[in-house]
DNA sequence: AGCTTCTAAAAAACCGATATTTTCACCCCA
DNA sequence: TGGGGTGAAAATATCGGTTTTTTAGAAGCT
């Protein structure tokens, strides 16, 4: 919500909060992300200002912020809501995000340099340290590690395109859960082939391997989503 | 700003404005675009306040919604100002517009029916008959004729994006004024020539021909930005 | 019963005033 | 003469309460 110079994302990481629609907009964005929030539930202000202990006008400011990033809706005269969530909007979600990614990964390579590698690789490692069990802080990580493949793209509005599509997609991994780590894949071998093949400056290579791995990580969410709801 | 089931779009028209909130976005989105509100100016709230005459919360809060747009940016503690231009910005957007909008355009007439196809129809007749010298209607128009384009597309998501580049690329047209009109080309054929071949369903013909437009009043007024930036 | 009309409660939207932060011109001093 | 502190003015951010709108349920009509 905030310009800031590194980041022209829409959804990275900002300075220190410090006001407090910063920490109401921070407070929301996560609790709609793990899915506190539950899709499609109604966000009264006043529930909202007694919860986030704070007042009224931070709390609509930061819903009004959290549009930015398509994680709220706004009716007009009747509030705010989280968006539904469905098994098209998923799969609307996951096309876009083959095809923006592909575009942004091949300009990080293509532009690609000294520091964007090293930083590649420590976010691979810090990924794969972080210990499973805590699924907030590893898909913090994991994000990271992600955002880091494209992080030389050349475009700031194609990559706050990446980031909010990255987010809208988490909250279907939370919802999943630990279901995600029952899937019959070496996730780890995937990253890793990933950002091999990124480094070496394969585009080609990389961004079929990217693909793939969303495409893959899709498709068990897909059947876990259609188990659900019928 | 609002949710409603006709137009998925960040940017779209939306319902008949009611509340000092919806007033006060329509405006200043309408300021922001045209050019009123010069690109790098600061958006003081009281100052705006008293120009929409209306109160403080309603700018805020429409300046908040505006974010989502990126038609305004925010900076923490510090207020809000309309966004920069600048060449860089400029041919990214054109870029990415192409790219995306030939997403959008393949699955839309992918999907076509008749009544897309007579609503296209309709809206190229709307715009060549706008009478050029009002700036802002023609605008209006040629915008609706370019999203009647791309209607079809079953990806709100990827509709939103392109909706959001559309107004980020007008205020440069704005900005070059009646200067568009000075071309040596027949915008009007070039038109045409997309709408049949959209009509004709030969998708590749039409996002060819799609890309080409963008990209020839693309560098049309990458030289005026040239020539009045040095 | 099914459908509208009315009404009270709830919620959202809005305003005006206050508290907080930033800005900037000014001064001091090395 | 320029760097750094200082304080008043300006602007932003926030609060608490008021107005307006929506909602839901009860009553009345066909």
């Amino acid at each position: 919500m905030t310009i800031d110079g590194q980041s022209p994302t829409a959804a990275g990481p900002r300075e220190t909060p410090t006001s407090a629609t910063q920490t109401a907009y921070h407070a929301l964005r996560r609790m709609i992300l793990i899915g506190e929030l539950a899709p499609g539930e109604k966000l009264k202000i006043d529930t909202l200002r007694k919860r986030l202990e704070t007042g009224a006008s931070p709390v609509r400011e930061a819903l009004s912020l959290l549009t930015s990033d398509q994680l709220v809706e706004r009716l007009d005269q009747r509030g705010f809501r989280t968006p539904e969530i469905s098994s098209a909007n998923f799969t609307e979600i996951l096309r876009l995000r083959c095809s923006l990614e592909d575009m942004a990964l091949r300009d990080s390579i293509a532009r690609s340099d000294q520091a964007w590698e090293e930083h590649l690789v420590l976010a691979h490692h810090r990924m794969t340290r972080e210990p499973r069990d805590n699924i907030e802080m590893f898909e913090n990580r994991h994000k990271e590690f992600h955002m880091a493949l494209l992080a030389n793209c050349t475009s700031p509005i194609l990559l706050r395109f990446c980031n909010q599509l990255y987010d809208l997609n988490i909250r279907y991994r939370y919802l999943a859960g630990h279901a995600l780590g029952y899937q019959k894949r070496d996730i780890t071998a995937e990253h890793t082939a990933i950002m091999e093949a990124a480094i070496e400056r394969n585009a080609d290579l990389a961004s079929d391997r990217l693909t793939r791995h969303y495409q893959q990580t899709g498709s068990f969410l897909a059947g876990l989503l259609d188990e659900q709801t019928g």
